[in-house]
DNA sequence: ATTAAAATTTAGGCAAAGCTAAAAATTTAT
DNA sequence: ATAAATTTTTAGCTTTGCCTAAATTTTAAT
């Protein structure tokens, strides 16, 4: 399987929320900056291999076998994050790049040691579900920040928003990865919500708490 | 930089013991497992780029510019196998095409935060030395278990041949990397050597002496 | 129901990196 | 010193993955 391959592989994955529903041609152009054409011509060779289906003009999906090659490389790129946070001092908006690079690192053994290594993590350092090496995904526990009601907890996990303004405003508010916090109050006139976090309260405006994921505790 | 490209620089670097001495087409050709034409395609792109020297039908030689960035792969080729071994139980022999692919991957802070990780490693698995940043290399103080003299000591790093036979004969030998151990007598007769590791006496044959590194301790 | 617009595919090309076979240069051997 | 053998290069072809432009199909609008 080429680099290729496994990241068109990924790239339908990401864009089928439903298993069901069929992914177009522009779509995948434009998840992978790419055109169309190309988009055409690889998922031709994708359907050789059986890891898609497709019908001309009629968009494509993953077949059973496709799933679970993108979920496995999905699988990579998720566990080398928590590596690349936990261990090497990455920030949250810095690993993308290199784990996206690192997800496509052939080694069974690699993959299993490394699961092993960082004590079988379920979330990545986005909060995002890591699948196990069946492909089973447990659903995402993640909710916005401005979901939880008062009296709620939870741990920061991810940003919706991962633009370098937001997350340096978050370096600036001392919130990061890992802090836990409590809903005191709630504004309705605004939706900003009062938080505890650190031994400390923060009034978080609303657009901040729609930018910011929780999994509740 | 294209993989292949990394790919013969790394070559030429490891056949030209001597940094003055021109490296012939076959032999890169050799090491690659691919064919002198396509050396030759090669080695005048690397030339175009200034990364090494040139001259049909006269070999090829590596820049300064070029050898620094050989010998950078080569930094984060070995410090991966460091990682592989020391974090993620690999033996010796498993580490080799795993870190082939790893030593690819681009970020310069994720070379600098493994070699933090790592707490600044010296030698690779293999006893070899780990270049530093600026592309110093310590020379290798690896020398042949059979050139100890009686009473010297030493830690074993490395096997010159590496085949399963003899990784799984040191395995029964329970000869393991990183073992101590001290030579207490030599037999001129088969140059054989007694020495004491892992608190017992062993004798070990001159075909094995010949092929474990030690560095002195 | 046509027609216009949008999406998709086809056709034809390009660059990278490899290959084979033939030509050219160099080295070795008589 | 010349011929034979070896090494290296050139020429031309292949595959992968991408592109543009043109053709085709589907969808939307009147």
């Amino acid at each position: 399987m080429t680099l290729s391959e496994e990241n068109y592989l990924k790239a339908i994955y990401h864009l089928s929320k439903d298993a069901r529903d069929e992914v177009s041609t522009n779509a995948i152009a434009d998840a992978m900056e790419t055109k169309a054409s190309s988009v055409t011509d690889m998922v031709k060779k994708l359907s050789e291999k059986k890891l898609v289906k497709y019908k001309k003009y009629q968009g494509v999906k993953l077949t059973e076998e496709g799933r679970l090659y993108a979920v496995n490389v999905i699988r990579k790129h998720r566990l080398w994050e928590v590596f690349l946070v936990e261990k090497l001092n990455f920030s949250w908006d810095e690993v993308h790049d290199v784990a996206e690079q690192l997800e496509h690192i052939k080694s069974d053994k690699l993959v299993e040691e490394l699961d092993t290594f960082l004590d079988y993590p379920t979330v990545d350092p986005h909060g995002d579900p890591i699948p196990d090496k069946h492909g089973k995904i447990q659903p995402s526990s993640k909710v916005l920040l401005s979901s939880l009601k008062k009296g709620e907890k939870g741990v920061c996990v991810g940003v919706k928003n991962s633009s370098k303004e937001f997350l340096q405003y978050l370096d600036k508010l001392r919130i990061s990865l890992g802090d836990e916090l409590t809903v005191l109050s709630r504004e309705p006139f605004d939706n900003s919500v009062l938080i505890r976090i650190n031994d400390s309260e923060l009034n978080v405006s609303s657009l901040t708490a729609t930018n910011l994921y929780v999994t509740k505790t």
